[in-house]
DNA sequence: GTGAAAGCGCTAACAC
DNA sequence: GTGTTAGCGCTTTCAC
C-alpha cells in the first residue's frame, strides 16, 4: 500500500539499511547514495512510517497532554502553551480531553502509556477519582502534572501559588471597602478548589473581611454553573458585598445573574474571577481577576518532564506567582 | 521494561497466541485458560502495546483532527462534537493544533499520515497555501474537511450554507431598520472567508441595504483583530448603521471598540456575529448572531469518515442549515 | 562506507 | 481449542 523504505531502497539500488541511514541522517553515507536515496523518496512520495519506528526504537518522540476539558479557554491557553514549548524539541502532543470525566480521564491516560509516549502532562479532573489512573501513568512514564494535581506526591506539579491568588483578590475587595465576601467555588473536589478555598478563609481573616460558611457556595466549572451559583447568592437572606469566584467562568456566569436581578456590579457587589482568559475583558462587566503564567508554566512542565533519570527528585512541585489584573467588576 | 504479552503467557503457561487471542477477544478460548490469562495480566499489570499492535494490524484506530487554532473556542466546540461522536465507536482522537499557519498545519497533517491514522477531519487554515498539503493527505487517508475547505473539490467537506447565514443575519439587520451595512472579514483567504462575502453582497442586495467596497475591512479571526477593525470603522468618514462580522470573535472586538468610541449598540450601530460561541451570551450587548449545528456536522464528519470505498463519491460537500439566534447587539 | 541479519511486540494464517 | 511460524516497517548491532 504506502511506499516503504524497502520500496526506496530498491529504487535507488542500496540496501534498506542504506536508505534507512540517509533519511534519517543516522549516520554518514558517501553522497552519491545519499542522493540516489534521496531523489528516490522523492518519486515514490516516501512519508516514513512512525508506528514501525517508534517500535524499534521504543520512542515516540510524542508527549500526552490530558486536560479536564477542552472547551474550557484556560486549558486551551496552556495547551496552546505547551505546543509551543514543545515545537522547539520536534515532539509532537497528543491531546486528550476528559470530559470532566476521571473514568473517561483514565482511559486517556492508560491509551497514552500504551501508545508509547515519552512523556506525560495532565491537569487531573478530580481528586480521589483520578489519582489511581495518574499514579500508574506516572509509574511507566515521566509525568507531570499542570494546574491541578491529585493528592498523592507521586509526580512533580507546576502551578500558581492558589493561596496567594486569593490573597490578590481579597486584598484587592478589601481596597475597595468590601467588609463581607461570598466564596463560589467547583463542587467537585480537586487541589486547585482545595487550596483557593483555604486561601480564600486565610485572606479574608487577614484582610477583616467577614466570611460565612453559608456563603460559601459550589458549583461547577462553567458560565452556567455560575449563573446557577449567582442565584443560590440572590437568594440568601443577606447579601455580602464581595464574591471571589474560583475561576472566571464562573465569574462570568454569576455578574450575569447578579445583573439579571438587577444588582450593580461592582458598586452593590464587587465580584472577582481567576485565570484572566481572553474573554475576560470584554464581558459585562469587565473582570477583575488574577493572571496565570501560561508560558512560564509550560516552560517548567517540559523542564521537569525532560529532566533525566539522575536528576529525578519525583514530587517536586514548581509554584509560580500569578498577578493580579485590575478592571471593573472589583 | 514495560510487561509484554510474552510476559503474560509465559506466567501463564500458555503460548503467546493463546494470550494474545484472550486479550483481544479475537477467538474462542476455553474458560480456564482465559482466567488464568486474564490473571497473569492482572498480577503483572500488563497494558498491552498499541504500537506493535498498528504496526501488526496496519491500522491504529484513531483519527486525526488538525483545526486552524485550538484556543478559538468555535473550534473546540466542534473538536468536542467530534471526540463525543467518536467515542461510540472506539477510537482515540488526534488533535493537532496548526497554529493558523500552513507550515504547521501541513507538517500536522504529514505526521498523522505517518502515524497511521484511520481518517483525518481537518478544517484548513488558509486557501492555497492548504491546498497541497490537504491534497496529499487526502490521497493516502480517508479525509473530511470540516468548516472551511480548500478550492480544490478533493475531499469531502461538511459545513453550513455560510450565504444562508449571512441571509439571516442581513435580513435581521434590514429587519432593524438598517439601511447600511460595513463588513468585517478575515484578511487570509479562505473558504468561509469566500462564501461569507459573496453571501453577504447577495443577502444586501437582496434586502435593499446599502453596501461600499470602503466598508468592507479586513482582519485576522481574533478580537484584537476585531478591535482593530472597529478603529478602522470609526474612522470611515461615514459611520453604516450595520456592520456584519465573519465570526463571533470578529464581533466581540468589533461591538467593544465601538461601545469604547461611544457608539450605543445596537441603537446607533447594530452588529451581528457568527458562530455562537459559549461566550456570545455574555459580552456587553449580548451578540446577535448564527449557530452552526455542531453535533449534526459532527455525525455528518464521521458517516463520511466511515463510508467503505464502494460508496465513496470524493468530493461530497454537506451543507447544513444554521440557525439566527437574536440578542441584543442587533 | 555499506550490507546482512536480528528483532521491537504484536496478530493472523496455518497447522494440529 | 491451542501452538508454530511468519512477518508488519523500521533501526541497529555487527561484520566486512
Amino acid at each position: 500500500m504506502a511506499v516503504t523504505l524497502a520500496d526506496v531502497a530498491s529504487r535507488a539500488g542500496v540496501s534498506i539499511t542504506t536508505a534507512s541511514r540517509v533519511l534519517a541522517r543516522s549516520r554518514a553515507v558517501s553522497p552519491a547514495v545519499a542522493a540516489a536515496v534521496t531523489r528516490a523518496a522523492d518519486e515514490l512520495g516516501y512519508a516514513g512510517n512512525s508506528v514501525a519506528r517508534a517500535l524499534r526504537r521504543q520512542r515516540t518522540d510524542a508527549v500526552g497532554m490530558v486536560v479536564p476539558s477542552i472547551t474550557n479557554p484556560f486549558f486551551t491557553a496552556l495547551v496552546d502553551a505547551v505546543e509551543q514549548a514543545l515545537q522547539t524539541s520536534d515532539r509532537v502532543l497528543y491531546l486528550c480531553d476528559a470530559r470532566d470525566d476521571p473514568g473517561v480521564e483514565a482511559a486517556h491516560l492508560r491509551s497514552l502509556v500504551t501508545r508509547g509516549v515519552d512523556g506525560i502532562v495532565v491537569s487531573p479532573c478530580a481528586d480521589e477519582q483520578s489519582t489511581t489512573a495518574v499514579v500508574a501513568a506516572a509509574a511507566a512514564v515521566p509525568l507531570v502534572q499542570l494546574d491541578r494535581h491529585v493528592p498523592e506526591p507521586v509526580a512533580d506539579w507546576v502551578g500558581i501559588d492558589d493561596r496567594a491568588a486569593m490573597d490578590l483578590v481579597v486584598g484587592r475587595l478589601a481596597a475597595r471597602g468590601v467588609t463581607s465576601a461570598a466564596f463560589v467555588t467547583a463542587a467537585r473536589s480537586n487541589s486547585s478548589v482545595r487550596e483557593r478555598q483555604a486561601g480564600f478563609d486565610a485572606a479574608c481573616a487577614r484582610h477583616g473581611i467577614r466570611t460565612d460558611p453559608a456563603w460559601v457556595v459550589p458549583c461547577g466549572f462553567s458560565i452556567e454553573d455560575g449563573i446557577a451559583a449567582g442565584r443560590v447568592l440572590l437568594d440568601l437572606p443577606t447579601l455580602p458585598s464581595g464574591v471571589v469566584c474560583a475561576d472566571d467562568l464562573i465569574a462570568i456566569g454569576v455578574v450575569h445573574a447578579l445583573g439579571a436581578a438587577g444588582i450593580r456590579v461592582p458598586d452593590d457587589v464587587a465580584v472577582t474571577g481567576l485565570d484572566d482568559l481572553a474573554f475576560a475583558p470584554y464581558v459585562a462587566p469587565p473582570l477583575t481577576t488574577v493572571r496565570q503564567p501560561v508560558a512560564r508554566m509550560a516552560a517548567e512542565v517540559l523542564r521537569l518532564l525532560d529532566r533525566s533519570g539522575a536528576e529525578r527528585t519525583p514530587g517536586e512541585r514548581v509554584m509560580l506567582p500569578p498577578e493580579l489584573v485590575v478592571r471593573a467588576s472589583a
